[in-house]
DNA sequence: AACAGAATGAAATTTAATTACATAATTATC
DNA sequence: GATAATTATGTAATTAAATTTCATTCTGTT
């Protein structure tokens, strides 16, 4: 059966199941999600359990656990066994843990890191690499680049415009509504609005897309790929980051796109070539005055 | 059988087969070695064998290989094979990985999040704990904090004033040198200076830092502990990140204080308790009118 | 409400792994 | 250097596990 009929979980390539399930977790039916849940609170388990035992722990039939890891794109059951034990490493915790009032400093530390580590491996596995060579190409062409982001954003906004600030390219980030309003309205034609959003629906900043997207500037968003902002976008790099709406502050999604902008600069940089790579070697050069030499190392903690 | 008679294979801690097998190769039987050399010459394809599979690639009976695996201390084939599969790590690279011209779109983002994914698990094994514990102290009791970082670190120290300003305390943060003097010589007992730098030897900081010491504020800085900037702190929370010093651009360091700046404003949150946790969330619900409503889902890539 | 389509589970089937037993090889002992 | 003892190996039988088939139950749609 080439699993045409029955609605296949997308895997891309064969690593990282968990991640993999993790992300297809809201898009699975009742059983399959009762199989994922049983597999990401335990996958160490999972890796040693028998079919029947899954199936039971999960309450349901052995045959749709069988399923289950077809979809994942396993040959079966056993091959999916290998797969979970390839994607544990180091006792990493794959479900996002949500920080509690009972946790300490022991705790909640690592939980933080997990899912910052889970949210970056879900986006190795769901890279957009089409939108991200797309983006570096306008990028690379523009003249004049804006990074608008507001809250969160604002920061990952910022650091952009720290890194494109390297090129030759003129850069700007703007948080104020009304420079951000004027701006895009007097887009150019090889100007750059570059939007970030987690969500997509901050309205200053769909409206200031769609404001710059009729200047006949390329408007280019980084944000969920369901949204008016991207709507609104010439170019969407579309991410799938599970945030922890429950979390009012911790957001793994501006770290996915800190990493991001990094792919980006990383993609200019390439398309410039020896020249471009000799003149960030200029620029890291010109910073070593503002340090203090090196010194023996003492430590103190 | 309770395998007392035969020959056990020596196993250390349950990890990494592999290197069992090829310590214990020499001592190994006519047939044993024969099936471990095999599993040796390709792990990676032995995951996927059945164990008759394996059984005729190495020359040899079903019941041997299945012995094998037995003194090896797995409970059978299947087992064996989970191990087989653990040792061999998945996809991740593990060694920091430079991106150089020959890199393409479908290569450099992969590297980029794999170098920033072993950072993070890095620091995870290294967590320094009791500073994070100290620094959450300090600034749960601040009256006024300062978060100062340039460069890269500017970003940073942007986001934490976003994430803290959400607390009563007021926070403030600066790049221009000379309101970083001003302020520091200024501190007061209650005030909290928190300094950002991965080099911990950047001029401005570190004079900064020093300053700020000599009032009588409290100074925090998260930093390399072997800097001049950590000598000059109260309390380090101190990082050993493996910069790639050969990148000019994506640093993994400012990931990884991003992460360790959202442990502290959970701890604080933690700290204050109930009250805390719901006066975040009066402040997550006065940014609800600044969103558009949510949609049905419509993709655009 | 009635139909398609998918999702699920019970039972049958197939496949794979394990055990029991017999034979061969090795080693030790006289 | 022969022979008993021990260990190693393979064949065939057995058991356990996973998979497929097919009937049934849901779910959403017109």
């Amino acid at each position: 059966m080439p699993l045409g009929s029955c609605k296949s979980i997308p895997m891309s390539n064969e690593s990282n199941v968990l991640a993999q399930i993790q992300s297809a977790l809201p898009r699975l039916s009742k059983s399959d999600r009762k199989i994922a849940e049983v597999v990401l609170t335990d996958p160490e388990a999972a890796t040693r359990a028998s079919i029947a035992h899954l199936a039971q722990q999960a309450g349901v039939s052995e045959p749709s656990v069988n399923r289950f890891c077809k979809r994942l794109g396993a040959t079966g059951y056993p091959d999916f066994k290998i797969w979970l034990a390839r994607s544990l490493v180091s006792g990493l915790q794959y479900m996002s843990q949500v920080v509690d009032a009972e946790d300490t400093v022991d705790t909640y530390p690592t939980k933080l890191l997990d899912n910052t580590i889970n949210a970056l491996m879900l986006a190795r596995e769901n890279l957009p690499a089409p939108a991200i060579e797309s983006a570096v190409g306008h990028l690379h062409a523009a003249r004049r680049i804006y990074f608008f982001g507001v809250g969160t954003s604002a920061a990952v906004a910022r650091d952009a415009e720290h890194k494109f600030f390297r090129f030759q390219t003129s850069v700007a980030t703007h948080t104020d509504p009304l420079m951000l309003r004027m701006l895009s309205a007097g887009g150019q034609a090889d100007d750059v609005f570059f939007f970030i959003s987690h969500t997509g629906r901050t309205q200053v900043i769909v409206e200031a897309a769609e404001l710059a997207a009729t200047t006949g500037a390329t408007v280019i968003a980084m944000t969920d790929p369901a949204s008016p902002l991207a709507d609104a976008s010439h170019c969407v790099i579309g991410l799938d980051i599970p945030e922890n709406t429950e979390d009012y502050l911790a957001m793994t999604s501006r770290i996915v796109h800190l990493v991001v902008i990094d792919m980006l600069v990383t993609g200019v940089t390439l398309k410039r070539g020896a020249e471009g790579i000799e003149h960030l070697a200029r620029m890291k050069e010109s910073l070593l005055p503002t340090r203090l030499p090196k010194q023996k190392k003492r430590r103190k903690t």
